[in-house]
DNA sequence: AACATCAGCAACCGCTCCTCA
DNA sequence: ATGAGGAGCGGTTGCTGATGT
């Protein structure tokens, strides 16, 4: 007997979400958080699968998603932790918390793949690049700046439903609903990050379970107070830590090293 | 200007993992 | 211990806009 399927497929709609279901799916999220995905369509009303409704949330319109120009240290820490972990996307986002899985898969098969096939086939050595990775990575400027936090993407997505449709009944009864919300969340972004204090609750996590292990992790960095963890029991660096912790000195990315460092004792 | 091709990305599919009764 | 159901992950597809002819 095979599994059934996630949802009712007969009334799912696929393709492209509109504006007006992203704020349903938002003004339902902001009641009552991320999770219970299979709940979601039958709450909301939206004919659209559970797992549908994640992705959106989690690709598209969760709090502190960063979208599009990925800087060169964002670029260098991709490929050295794909080398390091292979296609395990989710663990390589859980690295760029304002990354999602979908968007680091996508740059890599769409640019850093072919990147990297042509420095193999003019025999570059790894060490090379990442040289040239770190120098660009010194020039880059304060990679935090050119995030769009998701309550300036949801305030943009209303903004630009407001002006293009019409009002839907639905979009009538919501408008104000979530422009309150929104204005609510800009303040509340303005005092903090959330990657710094998750305010809304857990929905700033791309995959919950990974970050708690980084949450858990960067909790233990703190309360050994200078980092070194375990002592004793910590490998020697390899050579990706080395590169980070390089990053981190230059850059101020020591969230970065923390997890890095577990996945060193792991290894 | 019209058509063909390419590139980028959002979203879907199917499988695995995890949780809980 | 086990099986069902939900959630998460990675591979893949297909749509859309950009670019080339």
């Amino acid at each position: 007997m095979g599994r059934p399927p996630c949802c009712d497929k007969i009334r799912i709609k696929k393709g492209p979400w509109t504006p007006e279901e992203d704020i349903i799916l938002v003004s339902y999220i902001q009641e009552h958080g991320p999770g219970n995905w299979r709940s979601v369509p039958t709450n909301t009303g939206l004919l659209r699968c559970s797992k549908s409704c994640r992705l959106r949330w989690t690709n598209y319109l969760r709090p502190g998603i960063k979208r599009g120009n990925f800087t060169p240290h964002e670029e260098g820490m991709i490929i050295h932790l794909q080398a390091l972990l292979g296609n395990k996307w989710a663990s390589i986002a859980s690295y760029l918390p304002q990354r999602t899985d979908n968007d680091i898969k996508n740059y890599w098969n769409t640019h850093l793949k072919k990147k990297l096939n042509k420095s193999e086939s003019e025999e570059r050595s790894i060490s090379e690049n990442i040289t040239l990775q770190t120098s660009a990575t010194r020039n880059a400027i304060n990679h935090r700046s050119t995030y769009a936090s998701s309550t300036e993407n949801i305030s943009r997505l209303l903004e630009g439903w407001m002006r293009a449709s019409p009002k839907s009944s639905t979009a009538s009864f919501l408008e104000q609903k979530v422009q309150n919300r929104t204005n609510d969340l800009m303040d509340h972004h303005n005092d903090e990050s959330p990657y710094e204090q998750g305010s809304w609750d857990q929905g700033f996590h791309v995959h919950p379970k990974k970050s708690e292990e980084n949450v858990k992790c960067d909790h233990d960095v703190q309360e050994d107070g200078d980092g070194d963890g375990d002592g004793d029991a910590t490998p020697p660096l390899t050579f990706i830590e080395k590169w980070l912790l390089e990053e981190t000195n230059t850059g101020g990315q020591m969230e970065v090293m923390s997890p890095l460092m577990e996945l060193s004792n792991m290894l």
